[in-house]
RNA sequence: GGGCGAUUAGCUCAGCUGGUCAGAGCGUCUGUCUUACACACAGAAGGUCAGAGGUUCGAGUCCUCUAUCGCCCA
C-alpha cells in the first residue's frame, strides 16, 4: 500500500439511514436550492447564453390534476439539462386567474351572480359555502364580483405553488405573475392600443356566436361541435301564386324568424320557384325563394329556410342575399316579443300570427319548439289550406351542434356589436410563422397550418364579462345620451392601465359620465386569450418601467398541450407576428395528455381524476417526475401506478449504489485497468447519446440510454466485478484504479439522472462531489469530454461486455444449481467464443472474484452464436462431498 | 366528409436513417437473505409486431388498402 499519498476519503454508511426517507430529503433540498438562489436568471447575462421558457399559465380556477404534474415536469427536465449546460435560465411561473373559469367557479363557490347596475357594497364579506345550491343567488356589484374572484384566485394560486414547488420545478419564483396583475392589463391594453393604431382592430355590430347562458360573445377558437340528439321537422310552406313545398328543419321554433328559402340553382325541382315568395306556416310570413350553390339538394328534401339565425350558413346567405333581419332570441336566449305586421314583420294574418308567437315568447328555444310544433300540428295554422302544415312525425337524427366549450347550451347567433382583430387576411402569414418554428413533436404543426387555413371569422376580442382586462376606451355620447361609435376613445398609452368604468377620459370630467353630450365607459372585457396570448411580452415586461425583451424575446420553449393549438398556441403567434413581426419562442413543445386506465380522458365530469397530491406522498416526488420523463412528448400516457413503483425503485436503487460506491477508499491514483478503461468507455457512449438525445428534447431517450446503463453496467455488473479489488490489500493500483472508476462513474451517471429525479441525486452528490463548495448538482457542469480528460482509450472496448457475459453464464450456472451467487466454487470451466478468449485473460482475476473460483478453465467454443456457458462445481453445505454440477 | 396519431408479451411502453429489432419494466413462475440494495439479485416462461397486398436480396420499420381506438377540424 501506499503510505503518505492522497486517499479518497469514504463516507460513513453505516450511520446512514437503511431506508432513503424521499418526502423529508425533498422538503430538505426544497428549502435548500430556494435559499442558494440556483433557479434565479441572471439579468446581466446576454441573450445567446439564455433559455428562456414562456411557461403556461395554469387555470388556477380548475383543479390540480396528474396533467398539470406531468407537462410540467416535462419541461423542468427540459430547464434542468439547460441549466446544467451552463445556459442562464429564465423560468417565470404565471397563474392565468383571468376570465370565465374564475367567474363561474366564483358564482359556485359563494352562490353569487353579477348585475353591474348593482352599487358596491364596501363591507361585503362572504364565505364560500355561504349560499345552499337551492337557494336563489346573492346578487353582488360588478365590483364586489370582482373582488371575490380575486379572493378564490389567490386561495388557488397558493395550492397550485405548492404543487409545483413539491414537484421540485426549477422556477425562479421571483418571476411570478398573474393574468389579470397590474403588468399583464397594462401589457394587454397597451396591446390593444398598438393593434388599434396599427389598424388591426375593428368593431362592428353584426351576428355574433353568442352563449345563452354567459350572455356573452365567443370565438371561433372556443367553440366545439358536439353530437346531440335532435329531429327533423317537415314544415309545409305555400309559394305565392300557386304551389307549395316542404322543408327539413331541425329548429322549428325559429319559424318566425325565417327570412328567406334556398335551394340548390342546379335542382329542377325548385327552379320554377326561384324570384317567387314564399308564405311561412304560423305566421304568414312572405319571403323570397332564392338559389343558393352552398344548398345541398341531397339534404333533407333539398329546400332549407334561412332564420336570423340558426347557424353560421344563415349569417352568410342573409347577407348575400340582403334578407330582411327577424331575430327572435334575446341575450338571453329566450323569444323575444314581436309584432307580425309591423315594418319588416309583415304577415297576410297578423292575428294569427301573433297569436301563433305570443304563445312562445319568454321561452326559451327548446320549450319554444315544443310549443311551436303543437302548433304546426294544427290544420288552420297552413297556409297551403292542405291540413297541417307539421307534414310528418318528428324523425330523430343525431347531428353535430355548435357549443360554446365551456357551455351548456348550444350557441346562437346574435346582432351585437363587438371588436375584432382581423385575421382572415393574414392567414398566409400565419402560416409562414408556424413554419418558422420547431414543433416538438413535429407532426403537431400540421394542427396549428390547419387551424390556421380553416378560420373562418376575424378574433371576437370582446366579452361581456367582468372579471377580465377592460377595454380601454370611452365613447362619447351624444345630446340623446346615444354612444357615438364611430368615434371612440381610446386612452393613452401612459395611463394605461386603466378601468374607463372607473376613470375619465383624458380631459373629461368624472361628472360628465353617462350624461348627454359626456361620456361612457366601454364595459367589455378582453377575451382571456387576449391577454394569455401576450405571455411572453409579460415574461419580458413589454413596455414597462423594466422592459427586457431585448435579453428574452422570441423566448426558446412554449411548452403546452395539445388541445390548446389553435388558441393559447395560436394567438400567441398572432400578437407576435403584429407586434414584433417575429415568432414568439422557437419551439413549441407539446405534452400529451393522461388518460386514465381505459384510456380516456381524465376529467371531473367522468369522475376518473387522479389527484397529485397523495401520490407525492405514496412515493416522492422524484418517482412522480420518473414517469413523466419516460412519457415522450406529444404521446397521451395511460395512468399506470406501476411506473410510479419503478420510480421508486430507481431512487432507492441510486441510494444503495451510491451509499456503496462512495464507502470504498483507496489511494487516489489513475485508472489504468482494462476492465475499468472500458467500462469508462461504455459510459462515455451513454454520454454522447443522453446529451443528444436532450438537444433535441427527446429526454425519454437520454433517460433509458442512463437507467439501462445505470442498471445493467454499473450496478449489476461493474460494482460485482470490481468489489473484491476495490478493497484489495495487496494490490494498491488496481484498488487505485477500481475506486476511481467507481467514483467517476457514479459522478457522472448521477449528473445524468440530475434532470429527471433531482432529489436523490442532489443528496448523494452532496456526500462526495459537493465539496469543498457545496455546489449543487443542479448546476454542475453535465458530463462530457471534461470528466474522461484524465481517461486514456481502452485497448479494447469489448473487454468490459465479454466481462459481463463470462460473469452472466457463472450466475445462470449457480441460479440453476439453486445455490447463492455469493456461493465459492472449487472448479470453474468455461465456454466461450473464439473472440473473447484471449481477452478473456485481462480480466481474469476480476472475473475470479465475482465467480468465487480459485482459477478458469478456458474452453474455446466452436462458433461465435453459442456465447459463453459455464460448468461448476463447489462444496456442498451439507455433509457429502464435491458434487459436479453443470450448465 | 377532411386531417393527424395509435395498434409490438397478460399490463404500460421502447424499438430513431430498412440489415443481432423480437426488446424493457411490471405481472407470473423458480431459485438465492450475497459484507450497497429482499424496496434486492439471478434465472425461466410469454409475441404470426392489428389484417391484407406491394417495394426490396432483406420489412414492426418504407408504400397502398382495410379494420379498431383516440384526437383535431368541417
Amino acid at each position: 500500500m501506499t503510505s503518505g499519498g492522497k486517499w479518497f476519503e469514504p463516507i460513513d454508511a453505516a450511520s446512514m439511514p437503511k431506508n432513503f426517507d424521499a418526502v423529508e430529503a425533498e422538503a430538505r433540498w426544497r428549502k435548500a436550492w430556494e435559499s442558494s438562489g440556483i433557479f434565479k436568471w441572471d439579468s446581466t447575462q446576454p441573450r445567446d447564453r439564455t433559455f428562456v421558457v414562456d411557461t403556461p399559465p395554469p387555470t388556477v380556477s380548475g383543479s390540480l390534476h396528474m396533467g398539470h404534474v406531468f407537462m410540467y415536469t416535462q419541461t423542468d427536465i427540459l430547464v434542468r439539462y439547460q441549466r446544467m449546460r451552463g445556459r442562464n435560465i429564465f423560468y417565470p411561473m404565471g397563474w392565468d386567474d383571468n376570465g370565465l373559469p374564475t367567474e363561474r367557479r366564483v358564482q359556485n363557490v359563494f352562490n353569487v351572480r353579477c348585475d353591474p347596475k348593482l352599487p358596491y357594497e364596501p363591507d361585503l364579506k362572504l364565505a364560500p359555502g355561504t349560499g345552499k345550491r337551492a337557494e336563489p343567488p346573492r346578487i353582488v356589484s360588478r365590483r364586489n364580483f370582482i373582488e371575490l374572484c380575486g379572493q378564490v384566485t389567490a386561495e388557488d394560486e397558493i395550492a397550485f405553488r405548492e404543487l409545483f414547488q413539491r414537484l421540485g420545478l426549477s422556477v425562479d419564483w421571483r418571476e411570478e405573475y398573474t393574468t389579470i396583475g397590474q403588468q399583464a392589463r397594462a401589457i394587454a391594453q397597451r396591446s390593444f392600443l398598438d393593434l388599434w393604431q396599427k389598424g388591426h382592430i375593428y368593431q362592428v355590430e353584426s351576428p355574433t356566436m353568442w352563449d345563452v347562458d354567459f350572455q356573452t360573445a365567443v370565438a371561433q377558437a372556443e367553440v366545439e361541435d358536439r353530437m346531440v340528439q335532435g329531429a327533423y321537422h317537415d314544415l309545409e310552406f305555400a309559394v305565392e301564386g300557386g304551389g307549395n313545398f316542404v322543408i327539413s328543419t331541425t329548429r322549428p321554433e325559429l319559424l318566425a324568424a325565417c327570412a328567406g328559402v334556398a335551394a340548390n340553382p342546379n335542382d329542377p325541382r325548385f327552379q320554377p320557384y326561384f324570384g317567387k315568395h314564399a308564405v311561412t306556416p304560423l305566421y304568414f310570413a312572405r319571403v323570397p325563394i332564392f338559389p343558393s350553390a352552398q344548398v345541398d339538394p341531397e339534404k333533407g328534401t333539398g329546400i332549407e329556410m334561412v332564420c336570423t339565425f340558426g347557424d353560421q350558413n344563415d349569417v352568410q346567405l342573409w347577407r348575400q342575399n340582403q334578407l330582411q333581419l327577424r331575430q327572435i332570441l334575446g341575450l338571453d336566449g329566450r323569444v323575444m316579443p314581436r309584432t307580425f305586421g309591423a315594418p319588416g314583420w309583415e304577415s297576410a294574418d297578423p292575428p294569427r300570427a301573433n297569436r301563433n308567437l305570443a304563445a312562445v315568447v319568454g321561452k326559451t328555444p327548446a320549450q319554444a319548439r315544443r310549443i311551436v310544433v303543437e302548433q304546426l300540428a294544427d290544420p288552420p295554422n297552413s297556409t297551403t289550406g292542405r291540413g297541417a302544415p307539421l307534414k310528418s312525425e318528428p324523425r330523430d337524427v343525431t347531428h353535430s351542434v355548435r357549443f360554446y366549450e365551456r357551455g351548456e347550451r348550444p350557441l346562437e347567433y346574435l346582432t351585437t356589436r363587438q371588436w375584432f382583430v382581423r385575421l382572415l387576411d393574414k392567414k398566409d402569414d400565419l402560416i409562414d410563422m408556424g413554419l418558422r418554428i420547431r414543433w416538438r413533436p413535429e407532426f403537431m404543426r400540421k394542427r396549428y397550418i390547419n387551424w390556421t387555413e380553416n378560420l373562418a371569422v376575424d378574433w371576437c376580442i370582446s366579452r361581456q364579462r367582468y372579471f377580465g382586462v377592460p377595454f380601454p376606451v370611452w365613447y362619447p355620447l351624444d345630446g340623446e345620451g346615444q354612444r357615438i361609435y364611430e368615434h371612440p376613445i381610446i386612452a393613452p398609452a401612459a395611463a394605461l392601465p386603466i378601468d374607463p368604468m372607473s376613470a375619465a377620459p383624458p380631459g373629461l370630467d368624472e361628472s360628465l359620465r353617462d350624461r348627454p353630450n359626456g361620456f361612457t365607459g366601454e364595459p367589455d372585457v378582453f377575451d382571456t386569450w387576449f391577454t394569455s396570448s401576450l405571455t411572453p411580452q409579460i415574461g419580458a415586461r413589454d413596455g414597462e418601467r423594466d422592459d427586457r425583451m431585448d435579453r428574452l424575446f422570441p423566448m426558446d420553449i412554449r411548452p403546452q398541450a395539445h388541445e390548446i393549438i389553435r388558441t393559447w398556441a395560436f394567438y400567441t403567434i398572432v400578437k407576435a407576428m403584429l407586434h414584433e413581426d417575429n415568432v414568439p419562442w422557437h419551439n413549441i413543445v407539446i405534452s400529451g395528455w393522461v388518460l386514465d386506465p381505459e384510456r380516456k380522458k381524465m376529467s371531473k365530469s367522468k369522475g376518473n381524476v387522479v389527484t397529485p397530491v397523495h401520490l407525492l406522498d405514496q412515493f416522492g416526488a422524484d418517482s412522480v417526475r420518473y414517469w413523466s420523463g419516460s412519457a415522450r412528448l406529444g404521446a397521451d400516457t395511460a395512468y399506470d401506478e406501476q411506473v410510479f413503483k419503478v420510480g421508486r425503485r430507481l431512487v432507492t436503487k441510486i441510494y444503495n449504489a451510491g451509499k456503496y460506491v462512495l464507502q470504498q477508499s483507496a489511494p487516489v491514483g489513475a485508472v489504468s485497468r482494462e476492465l475499468d478503461l472500458a467500462f469508462l468507455s461504455d459510459l462515455r457512449k451513454v454520454v454522447d447519446q443522453a446529451t443528444a438525445a436532450f438537444d433535441d428534447f427527446d429526454y425519454t431517450q437520454a433517460l433509458e440510454a442512463t437507467e439501462k446503463f445505470f442498471w445493467e453496467s454499473f450496478a449489476d455488473n461493474y460494482i460485482e466485478l470490481v468489489k473484491v479489488r476495490a478493497r484489495s490489500e495487496s494490490d494498491p493500483e488496481g484498488r487505485a484504479s477500481a475506486v476511481a472508476t467507481l467514483r467517476l462513474g457514479l459522478s457522472v451517471l448521477l449528473r445524468l439522472f440530475a434532470p429527471f429525479v433531482p432529489t436523490i441525486t442532489e443528496e448523494v452528490w452532496s456526500w462526495a462531489y459537493a465539496d469543498p463548495t457545496g455546489k449543487s448538482i443542479h448546476v454542475s457542469q453535465w458530463p462530457g469530454k471534461g470528466d474522461f480528460s484524465g481517461v486514456p482509450a481502452a485497448k479494447n472496448d469489448a473487454v468490459f461486455r465479454i466481462a459481463c457475459d463470462a460473469v452472466a453464464a457463472v450466475r445462470k450456472a449457480k441460479t440453476e444449481a439453486g445455490i447463492s451467487l455469493g456461493k465459492a466454487l472449487t472448479r470453474l470451466e468455461l465456454l466461450c467464443p473464439p473472440s473473447a478468449t484471449l481477452l478473456i485473460a485481462t480480466v481474469e482475476g476480476d472475473l475470479l472474484s465475482a465467480s468465487g473460483a480459485p482459477s478458469i478453465e478456458l474452453r474455446t467454443a466452436a462458433d461465435e452464436q453459442s456465447g459463453f456457458s459455464a460448468k461448476i462445481e463447489f462444496v456442498k453445505d451439507r455433509p457429502g462431498s464435491p458434487s459436479p454440477q453443470s450448465a
